[in-house]
RNA sequence: GCCCGGGUGGCGGAAUGGCAGACGCAGGGGACUUAAAAUCCCCUGGGGUGUAAACCCCAUGCAGGUUCGAGCCCUGCCCCGGGCACCA
């Protein structure tokens, strides 16, 4: 940032100059002061009564992680929303506009890893300093309703929706293969693993087996895929992601009989009309037979070596397009459940446990992973689908539908028959049945760390595991505890934490010592804001019944899944509990784009942020605001320029100067004529400046309803400009069209520029706060003209435009286009074959 | 490989199928000033015709198509970003 700051001739920064001459010209600092001092004491953006505020409007951000500093790239996000709850409040909502902290995590314990800091020592300091940045940012948020995830009164309910969980058996324990981060000595869940890495801090996961709490989100599998349909106000690409990422796919489950034996594998394909063309069954490594057939001594050594050699790989390495399919015979034979045909079992590579049943039927003609697997290990291939193209040409697998063959009596048929008829034959026989599966796998909730909600559980000798009683909450995290990075969680270093009694029996019990994943906290933290100091309820139903769902969420697509996903869950089941009438939280979603600095995303490690601290205290917080909404579409990614700022600013000083002017001429026209309200004019500048101060006025809002914020600064700029070349050409400050303009023009501008507009409110006249003000509306008759200009085309290339009264009928539009002189020149000695006639805009005339 | 976005001046970007480049940044010229900064005014996609007023041609990644008219719609291709990826 250093090297924006303007020189002096001697090379001395001229900041301090700057600062003496901008206070004259444009007294940010003092007009920021006495704005927020004015929405303190009116409370225009607290609620006192959430079941009694009229007209509710929820806009929400995404709740930050309090990590320290706020760069640019974050204020982006809060300013939107800040834009959407001062346009809303304007126009005479309630609004709830309420702000909290994420503040459980990873870096915080971190934190006291490496500095020996208390991790909630760590997080209230980051808290402070965030707040204050908030604050500078002229956010207006309710702050009476803030809330911190850390806070035992807060986590206290997060356990408490584990119980409820528990209670329906939505939350489970369970063991099993799971991804562990080696750098964050955690588990992680599968979310949270991105191409085989760490999703947080990059590092390559490894895969352990342990017993881990689960929520059962499978569950709602189906109506989180379902309910995406409603959700029409959220970007489609998010949408997208969360539907592929639930995976459904349609097929069968079809179970094939180990030969010799009482078992059967069972496997799960969406092409149930290829049935005939499977020439082998494939085990994943994990697949429970595999240790049932070792057991018993029945395992070849070469498959064992395989299996051996694949728990061990990393997850990254061991998945992948590229990677080579490998395999090895299990020693067993299946048999086919419609032929009874006898066909070999193999372990292989490219079966994965963690999908489907974790064992497919080969189907090497039709599949291309088969094909290539069937050709290495030297496999039959039997071809039972025939495509449009002709016959199976033995190079690669035809993966397409078409018609059956050698498939008995299924020949002939077309796939989706096939696919149907072959699932009653399988059904016939109790062989199999058509299934759904999903990619989605349920959500891993344990975390080996310490600063997160511990998981309201006992281990009772007796009894088993059971849940704390609600009475007993929160089960409050211990002070003291070593922070030692040894992958075991920090609660076990604490004796008297884990000794407790049983719930049950009374007897002796050790509480779990993992905690929840962060994500837990904030699946829910948006029904919190209703209530949130309650110590009764999680959350007030009646009120967030009336609230909810938030009509206008806002935060960066890096949630698309994640915290999306969950809180879509977690919603679905207090809806199902009875606790919520609503079905989805979030109505409308608002992904805005990153800041850039140098082509990257800002961030500390890259040394690349900007701080907002720096210019807010030389620019003032109206012009960093609207500089960070001209950047750029909202949705889309942004370059962060510091010559661009100064641009924002500049135009503040014009806005302002102009503010001045015209407040100043209309006192001294109040004096000379008592105040009254002169007329209209019908003609000429002062009619045409009008209209287009109602223009504006219409796009202005148009674009602040579509959030298209960069066009909507880029409107009042233009308006701005539009009162000053009006005033330049000679108008008069005091014409009711001049005045009216700025009334209008800073009621337009005071979501945007908040404080700047309300200090200009008051010097134009205005009583109260800008807020009360009410948003004004284009008036119908204001943007009526009498006469329109219309472009010209031949042939669909301008080459004039004609002026015509408003009301014109085609005929004379026609006439006066044909005698317009460059249209003769070009249309002279043709015949006209058509006129487009376009209202309002163009007329095309067409010749050969 | 599959699924989404996106490709427009020197730059950020505007444009319900109807005057491409609004608005801003940067740049050039001028005014003010002893000078600079700040401010204000004018110019600013490329090429061409004209003394001038004016006018013409080309131009929204590439190649086609639909249309009176395409940055926008359709087909194929190239490039950039994101998501998913032995998912059975």
């Amino acid at each position: 940032m250093g090297e924006s700051i303007r020189k002096g001739i001697s090379g001395e920064p001229v900041i301090d100059d700057a600062k003496e001459r901008t206070k004259s010209l444009y007294p940010f600092h003092e007009m920021e002061r006495r704005a927020r001092k004015l929405w303190n004491e009116e409370g225009l953006f607290e609620i006192r009564d959430p079941m009694t505020a009229e007209r509710p409007f929820y806009c929400l951000n995404m709740f930050p992680y309090p990590s320290g500093d706020l760069h640019v790239g974050h204020g982006r996000n809060y300013i939107l929303g800040d834009v959407v709850t001062r346009l809303k409040r304007m126009q005479g909502h309630s609004v709830l506009t309420p702000m909290g902290w994420d503040a459980f995590g990873l870096p915080a314990e971190n934190a006291a890893i490496e500095h020996k800091i208390h991790p909630a020592t760590w997080t209230r300091r980051n808290i402070a300093r965030m707040k204050e940045q908030l604050v500078s940012w002229g956010l207006a948020y309710d702050w009476n309703r803030e809330i911190a995830s850390c806070d035992p009164t807060y986590y206290r309910w997060t356990q408490w929706l584990f119980l409820k969980l528990y209670e329906r058996g939505l939350a489970y324990r369970a063991k099993g293969t799971v991804n562990w981060c080696p750098s964050c000595n955690t588990v992680l869940a599968n979310e949270q693993v991105v191409d085989g890495k760490c999703e947080r801090c990059g590092t390559a996961v490894e895969t352990r087996d342990l017993e881990q709490w689960y929520f059962k989100i499978t569950a709602y599998a189906e109506p989180l895929l379902r309910d995406l349909d409603q959700l029409v106000h959220w970007p489609e690409k998010v949408r997208v992601m969360q539907t592929n990422w639930i995976g459904r796919s349609e097929g069968a489950t079809i179970r094939f009989p180990v030969s010799g034996s009482k078992e059967s594998i069972e496997v799960f394909t969406t092409r149930p009309d290829t049935l005939l063309g499977a020439t082998y069954v494939v085990l994943a490594a994990e697949h429970p037979l595999i240790s049932q057939l070792k057991e018993r001594g029945a395992f070849p050594r070469q498959a064992a070596d395989l299996v051996e050699r694949l728990r061990r790989a990393r997850l990254g390495d061991r998945f992948g397009v590229e990677t080579e399919k490998e395999g090895a015979p299990a020693g067993i034979e299946a048999v086919h459940p419609l032929t009874g045909a006898k066909i070999p079992i193999w372990v292989a590579n490219y079966v994965l446990m963690g999908y489907g049943t974790g064992a497919i039927m080969a189907v090497p003609a039709h599949d291309q992973r088969d094909f290539e697997f069937a050709k290495k290990y030297k496999l039959p291939i039997v071809e039972v689908v025939r495509g449009p193209d002709g016959a199976f040409d033995g190079r690669a697998a035809y993966e397409g539908e078409g018609t059956l063959v050698n498939s008995g009596a299924f020949d002939g048929l077309p796939s989706p028959e096939g696919k149907r008829a072959i699932i009653g034959a399988l059904e016939a026989k109790s062989a199999g049945e058509a299934s759904v599966h999903y990619r989605l796998r349920d959500w891993l909730i344990s975390r080996q760390r310490y600063w997160g909600a511990p998981i309201p559980m006992v281990t009772c000798e007796r009894c088993g595991v059971q849940p704390v009683p609600e009475s007993d909450l929160p089960v409050l995290l211990p002070d003291q505890v070593e922070f030692k990075p040894t992958g075991e969680s920090p609660l076990r270093t604490n004796e008297a934490f884990l000794n407790t009694s049983c719930p049950k029996c009374g007897g002796p019990a050790r509480r779990e010592s993992d905690t929840m994943d962060t994500f837990v906290d904030s699946s829910w933290y948006f029904l919190r804001f209703l209530s949130p100091k309650s110590d009764r309820v999680a959350f007030d139903s009646a009120a967030v019944n009336r609230w909810l769902p938030v009509n206008q969420y806002i935060g960066g697509v890096e949630h698309a899944i994640l915290h999306l996903l969950y809180s879509r869950f977690m919603v679905k089941v207090l809806r199902d509990m009875g606790l919520i009438s609503f079905s989805e939280p979030f109505e409308r979603l608002f992904t805005q784009g990153m800041i850039t600095k140098n082509g990257v995303k800002m961030s500390k490690s890259k040394r690349n942020t900007v701080a907002p601290d720096d210019l807010i205290q030389r620019y003032g917080t109206d012009t960093v605001r609207l500089y960070t909404l001209f950047i750029g579409p909202p949705e889309k990614d942004a370059e962060w320029n510091d010559r661009g700022v100064e641009g924002a600013y500049r135009f503040l000083q014009r806005y302002w100067k102009l503010v001045e002017d015209v407040a100043a001429a209309r006192d001294a026209r109040a004096a000379r004529t008592g105040g009254k309200h002169p007329a209209w004019s019908s003609t000429g500048a002062r009619r045409e400046l009008r209209r287009r101060v109602h223009q504006l006025t219409a796009q202005m809002l148009a674009d602040m309803d579509r959030l298209h914020l960069n066009t909507a600064v880029s409107g009042m700029m233009q308006l701005v400009n539009a009162l000053q070349e009006y005033l330049d050409g000679g108008g008069d400050r005091t014409d009711p069209e001049v005045q009216e303009g700025m009334n209008i023009g800073t009621r337009l501008l005071a979501p945007l520029a908040p404080h700047t507009a309300e200090g200009a409110w008051a010097l134009l006249g205005g009583s109260g706060s800008i807020f009360t003000a009410g948003w004004p509306e284009a008036s119908r008759e204001a943007l009526e003209r009498d006469k329109v200009t219309l472009v010209v085309q031949v042939n669909g290339k301008v080459r004039s435009s004609i002026e015509v009264p408003a009301g014109a009928d085609r005929a004379v539009i026609e006439a006066a286009a044909l005698a317009d002189p460059k249209v003769r020149s070009y249309a002279s000695g043709k015949t006209v074959a058509q006129v487009i006639l376009v209202p309002g805009r163009l007329v095309n005339v067409v010749v050969p």
